[in-house]
DNA sequence: AGCTTTTGGCTAACGTAGTAAGCCACTGCG
DNA sequence: CGCAGTGGCTTACTACGTTAGCCAAAAGCT
């Protein structure tokens, strides 16, 4: 029997496309498994568990997504880079919901761990987009867990099937970016500063 | 051997109980039966399957939450009011993350689901906080999606562990208040007519 | 090339969890 | 008291994650 060919790196790709089309929940060892052509057994060649497995995924939607949000906002400042980020990023939940689920309700071990150094990473296009705006240095964190709060909620909901009613789901986006934004713009103790 | 007088009530709300105490994954048909004084098979004379008690729990708990926040806006309005509300939806987070967590990841399935009717009443104490704001009534759709969004994500991403570096989550979560409090007072269209 | 080592498949087997089938005692009503 | 129905029970089956141990293919060395 010839070999498959494998590594952990194929094996964690795999999980992440498969998880996307069918749904993380129902990414098993054996479906991964059968997907890649091979014995459930053999995936722990690669991975150590499935736990492993979900981290590595995790770590991967996390990286891909902090590029797509890093890309997005380039050239940009203000108002239009919080769009341009909020909207990357909710294009990446729509187009990868298995990876995106993947990365929820993880307990960051140590800094050690690759999924917390992508963690970490992924607060710098958000950064970058807050230093378009001009909130004191005490409020950065705060902001910054504000923006994290926000579009991970629309996304988690809008890619949950929440959002019944009329589901105009585009313009309700636009609407929460601008709320956003007029908050931020309206912060006390800057009066009229308009960044300038 | 002595019945033990079980019903769905007390099925559902056990376990409701195990899933707060030992998290939402971790509640499992055996633990509850365990739990119950009795064994596994028995519980499916209450409940149809694990996703049925899922979903009841589910439903108990947006109704718990919701109730929760309808009390805790009561007398209050604008400002004051969405402070109480995103508080009373915090505060029964964390002492509740079973509860919660079974609240993730359903699709509604119909208008006969109890956990969409619960769902839809879930929606009023936050049209209740938006009428003390001065908001276009096309706009009400968007503004309460936008509630759901932010309180859904930080008591998401709080419950999950996230917000490491600082911790200071109360002073975020009040900045975050405020953040949107100003935002909804800022809305185009309606220029100072400050409800009044 | 041929020998050796490592690697990446495999089969077999186990524990746990969800669930179905079918039995039988307890409860409560006439 | 007798009887119906409910709510326990045991047994059994399936799916899944995981471990142990075997063996051939690949890779490296002389």
């Amino acid at each position: 029997m010839p070999r498959a060919g494998l590594d952990p790196a194929a094996v964690v790709a795999a999980g992440a496309d498969l998880a996307d089309e069918i749904g993380f929940p129902a990414l098993t060892m054996g479906r991964l498994a059968e997907r890649l052509g091979v014995r459930t057994p053999s995936l722990y060649k690669h991975v150590a568990s499935q736990e492993d497995l979900n981290r590595r995924i995790a770590a991967l939607a996390v990286g891909e997504a902090t590029d797509a949000i890093g890309a997005a906002i380039q050239g940009r400042a203000g108002r239009d880079a919080l769009r341009a980020a909020a909207r990357a990023l909710r294009d990446f939940v729509l187009a990868h919901p298995g990876r995106y689920a993947a990365t929820l309700g993880f307990s960051l071990t140590g800094p050690d761990d690759p999924l917390a150094v992508a963690a970490a990473r992924s607060m710098e296009p958000f950064t970058a987009v807050l230093r378009g705006y001009d909130l004191a240095p005490a409020d950065t964190t705060h902001a910054l867990r504000a923006l994290r709060s926000i579009f991970h909620g629309f996304a988690t909901i809008e890619a949950g099937g929440g959002f019944r009613w009329g589901t105009a789901t585009d313009e309700s986006f636009d609407w929460l970016i601008d709320l956003v934004d007029l908050g931020l713009r309206a912060q006390p103790g800057r009066p009229g500063t308009t960044s300038g």
